[in-house]
This record gives structure tokens, C-alpha cells and sequence, in this order.
DNA sequence: ATGAAAGCGCTAACAC
DNA sequence: GTGTTAGCGCTTTCAT
């Protein structure tokens, strides 16, 4: 793999060529101040004149920064890579880092393999810092980390008192707006399909659910919960199929995610059912597979947008050698009423 | 960002520890061959005891190499990001590197900042290779890359004659095989979707539909052909409500991509037609929407596992110094036969 | 404002 | 087999 370039012109060349000092070529492509504009002039004509290209290890290695950050999926099940929800987040983050010098580095962490591989990468300074995706209860990534002192922004926690800095919305408060829509609706019997509850997401918009009802003094009944084995949409159809045989009678339903959502529409589709009447989620900003002639969609709209450009600000600071340890933020959510397709 | 934390121990300190010297110390964490065992143990002890992890940009810097590959989507309207097609290349080559040190980063290239940004990131050293995916024919980043003498290796091609290592499915091949397919299923009159003409991938597969009629002795008849402004579900339905208005007795329809089929599909579900009687279409491993009731579908299918490993191991070898200076790989496409749902 | 010099932590060539 | 040494190309004091 000897991959340099015989050719390639080092910073000493460009300094040579343009009849300055090493320290002087190194401010005048690091933009430092206090060089001479005739001279900054000169230096950058000798750069273009030889296309050189500042050699990124090297400067790794004299200044201590890589001037990238991963963002990384572990997902092990990654069909979940294609999903909205990845793809906006992902925008966001590319957008918030487009006017740095920042490169965007994402990978996948499937396997312990990959996991113990990209943890060498990033230890090893090849990044500045790092933004984790979905991220299960269990997974020793963050740990990892954070112990070996990287800068680490989280998307979600994996429970209640997660001690990496971290950005989540505020699914338990989502998921009560949700609900009580519903109540004020005039629904009587609202059931919920909810993720897998070992992920603390999927607890929080249980939570709000059942806070929901008890706030309007309703009794929370455990047959009226489903919970998915996972947030596809296949989970959301057989969720929904058990509680049409279990309370044909459901007046609405709560879906703890658009997937969720989109797979219990389908089942009523399947079944020609007109009720549940209503159908509220918590979803991202662009869901609407409603078709004419079903229950109309509350949804409860997760600011990605802004989870992602706070995860970029929230790392950026951390990597200016922050005195903070950690830090929370939790998004509000916004109630978005759509008319009845 | 002085990331640097103070107490990461150097390959110096290992030796010093072990009581062994550095080269000996890199001998060990290289898996080099030529160190007794015994103090390869020492070695290895030293390195648990400290918690040492190479800093990767020395290594990057006296090494000549990064063990890092990007892999980039030049998607300005990367929706597609979340296709299947994507979703399968990224497992294909995340699998074939999986054995290796070698680290894969996804990389997004969407403005011309961007695409510059990527450019001094590769040139700099920070990866040995680069795979291409979706690269449109005014695409300049092949060049930059291989101008830059970067082991670049492209899903597709720009053009006939394309001048950078690739790797392309049989794309006329398996349109052939689709449309004669159809005519052999008794079918006269077969419109085509194209993707956008622009792009050589679509242009090979109306190539494929046009040899096809012309082998059989057909008429090519240019108002049975409608191009898609891109290979999205939306084109795929303009197309063919087009289609059906220009041509009410289409016997089949020849789709060149999965997404377009599907548009083709849904616009057929909205007018509640029975014909066309076949659609026949190139796409990805798992593609079957067709619904019960609807035409057939055929499937010729890419095969974008394979085209992935290819990549991977195409790049892999002109990584190795190799003295070839491109080549090209066609990989044969496969027609899949379904049932009539 | 600018040049000179001292590393950054590692690999690889060479000596023993 | 193993220690020693000379860089890799840059940033960053420290002089000037």
C-alpha cells in the first residue's frame, strides 16, 4: 500500500518556492493572522503553482486534532439504516458541519468486530469526536468512549440517568400530548402499540400514554398495550391484528412510531375496518401515509432537524477541552393536527 | 480541541515497560513476524498493563497509509440515500471488509464545498481508496480522485468509454433479457420507463429494450417510450400515467428501475386498469410490490452483493501497488421469474 | 512579521 | 531476534 505519491509537494517545498520559512507557509494555510499580505500573496501562488495538499497525518500528528467526527449507526438490524429517521438526522448533521472544517465520517458498527475496530480508529485520534445513533440499552460503545475521553454527543439515552452528554426529545411529554388529543376528541378507548420495551424510548412513550389517562382519571387497561418487538412495520401490523381480536370496539390508537403507525394502517387497510377512528404518533416530519377514507393522523412531530444540529453544537463544544462532564437536552415535541385525509 | 488527553501512553513507553525496544514493540502490535514468543508475551502485557492504543496518525505518517476506505455517495438529491440499492452496497462492502483493518466511512458529497472538502480529506491521507457510488456523468470528483493517483474504484460508469476503474451490472444485457422475456409471453405492444437520459445506466437499459424489439423483427416506436427526470416512484408515475393516455392498449411495460416500477405500479392501482398485462423491470434483490390482482412482475435482478465485494476487491488490489492502471468488471444480471400474485 | 528548531509517535532500514 | 536510528510532514514555541 506505499500510497504517497512520488510526487506529492510537502510544505517544506511550497516554502522553498516561495522563498519563505516553514512557520510561515503553515500560518498562511492554517489562516493565521500575522503574515504579511505580499507575502501570504506569494506563498499561496507557490501552493497553487505546485498543488500541494497539506498532508492530514502529519498535521494530526503536530496539532493533536483530526478535524473530522464519526457519526455511527449500531445497529445490528440496520434496515433501519434506510429509515427517515436515520436520513434526517443525518442531513442535519451534515448541514450544521458544512461551514466547518470538519469532515463527516459515518460508519456502521454491527459486530463486536466492528465495534472493537472503530473504537481503536477513534481512540487513535482519527477523529475529533463522536455522535451515536440509536444506541441500545446494553451497547458498551458510549462507555468505551467516554472512558478513553472522547468527546461523545448521544442521540437518546438508554435510560433514565444516562451519564453521556446527550440530545433526546421528549417522548414521554409527545406521547401524553398525543394521547390527550385523543381524549379531547371525545375517544373513549384508546390502545397502544408500543416498541420494544428494553429500549428506554419505547418506556418513555408508554409512560406519557398512561400518564395521559390516568391525568383525565381513565383507567389504563393492559390489554389495551401491544408492544412491538421492535419499531417496524411489520410489528405495527401484528400489534394492530391483536387488538382488533382482543377489543374490536377501540376507539383510537396511540403508535409509539411512524413505522409502527404505518404498519397498523395497513392491517386496518387489510381488514376494511372503520374503526379505530383515530390513529396519534410520534413520528417524524414528514409522515403522512394516511390514505383518503381513514382515520386521520395526530402526529407528534420530533424536531430532528434540530436534535441533529444540537447533537453538532453540543460535540463541538465538548471539543473545546470543555470543563463540562456531561450535558442533557431534551426537545420539546409539537403537535401537528392534519385534516382528515 | 487539544484532544490529546494527557495520559495516553506512546509505543516508546510500552518498550521502556517491557524492557524491549520500540522496533520490537511495533513488531508486536503489526503482527510481524521474527519476535520470540516469549517476548511477544512481555510485549503484550505491557500493552494491557498501559491500556496502549496506537495513535494511527503516526502510524498514518511513517506508514504511508491510512487502513481507512470511503465509501461516497455524490447524491445531491440524496434521497436515495435510503433505497434499497444504497442499503445493499453499504452491507455488501461493510461485509467484505470485515476481515480487515480496514475501516469503512460512509461519506456524504453533496455541494461543491463539500466535494472539495472530501477531496483534501482523501488527497490528505486519511483514506488508501475510494469507492464511487451514483456518480453522474459531469461528476468531476473520479477525476480529481484519480488525477490525485488515489485508488478509486466506481459502481457504474459515466460513459462508454470510461477511463476509471469500475464495476457495472450487464445493465443492456438484462434490459434485453427482460423485453424478451415479455415478448415471448405472447406481449405486442411493450412501453418502456427510462430513468433520465443523462445518466449511461439509463441509456444502456433503453439500448437492452431497443435490441430486444429489433432482434424480434419489432418496430421501435419512440412514443411508447417515456424518459423519468430521475429514477423516483414520482417519475415512475408520470411516466405511465403518460403512457396511458398516449397508448390505452399497452400489452406490458418494460421498467429500468425498481422505484420507477413501483410509481408505474401505483398509478396503475389509482386508475383501477387491468392492463398493461406484464411489467417487467431491472432492479434490486428483493424488489416485489406488486400487489394481488396486479400484473406479473419480472424481475431482472442486479447483483448488488457481488457488485459490492467486486468493489472491494478491485480496490483492495490497485491498493497493493498494482501496476494495472484500470479495469473494468461487468457482472451478469439474472431474470427472476415470479408467480402471478 | 518571519525564520529556525524542537518535537508529535510511529515504521522501516539497518546494525548487531 | 532485537535494539538503534533516521525520517514521515506538520505545528508551535522561541528567537530575531
Amino acid at each position: 500500500m506505499g500510497r504517497r505519491s512520488p510526487g506529492t509537494p510537502t510544505l517544506e517545498e511550497v516554502a522553498a518556492l516561495a522563498g519563505v520559512g516553514r512557520g510561515t507557509v503553515s500560518r498562511v494555510i492554517n489562516n493565521a493572522a500575522g503574515v504579511r499580505d505580499s507575502t501570504r500573496r506569494a506563498v499561496q501562488r507557490a501552493i497553487a503553482e505546485l498543488g500541494y495538499v497539506p498532508n492530514l497525518a502529519a498535521r494530526s500528528l503536530a496539532g493533536h486534532r483530526a478535524d473530522a467526527v464519526a457519526l455511527v449507526m449500531t445497529e445490528p438490524d440496520w434496515r433501519l439504516f434506510g429509515e427517515p429517521f436515520f436520513t434526517e438526522i443525518v442531513h442535519a448533521v451534515g448541514d450544521a458541519l458544512t461551514d466547518t472544517p470538519v469532515q463527516l465520517l459515518l460508519t456502521l458498527v454491527r459486530t463486536d468486530a466492528e465495534r472493537q475496530r472503530f473504537v481503536e480508529y477513534a481512540r487513535g485520534g482519527r477523529v475529533d469526536g463522536v455522535l451515536l445513533m440509536s444506541v441500545h440499552a446494553e451497547d458498551p460503545l458510549p462507555d468505551m468512549l467516554a472512558k478513553a475521553g472522547l468527546p461523545t454527543v448521544m442521540l437518546g439515552r438508554r435510560s433514565g440517568d444516562e451519564s453521556v452528554t446527550y440530545v433526546d426529545a421528549d417522548n414521554a411529554g409527545g406521547a401524553r400530548g398525543a394521547v390527550t388529543h385523543l381524549l379531547n376528541g371525545g375517544r373513549g378507548t384508546i390502545a397502544a402499540i408500543t416498541g420494544p420495551l428494553d429500549m428506554y424510548v419505547a418506556q418513555c412513550r408508554l409512560r406519557g400514554y398512561r400518564e395521559a389517562l390516568e391525568q383525565a382519571g381513565r383507567a389504563v387497561r393492559d390489554s389495551l398495550v401491544v408492544e412491538g418487538d421492535d419499531f417496524t412495520e411489520e410489528s405495527g401490523r401484528r400489534a394492530m391484528t391483536e387488538l382488533i381480536a382482543r377489543h374490536p370496539g377501540i376507539d383510537a390508537v396511540f403508535a409509539a412510531s411512524d413505522t409502527l403507525a404505518a404498519g397498523a394502517l395497513s392491517a386496518l387497510r387489510a381488514t376494511g375496518r372503520r374503526v379505530p377512528q383515530d390513529v396519534a404518533v410520534i413520528g417524524f416530519d414528514d409522515f403522512h401515509p394516511a390514505r383518503p377514507a381513514e382515520p386521520p393522523l395526530t402526529t407528534v412531530r420530533q424536531p430532528l432537524g434540530e436534535i441533529g444540529r444540537t447533537m453538532v453544537r453540543l460535540l463541538l463544544e465538548e471539543m473545546e477541552d470543555s470543563p463540562v462532564a456531561w450535558r442533557h437536552v431534551i426537545l420539546r415535541t409539537e403537535l401537528v393536527l392534519r385534516e382528515s385525509a
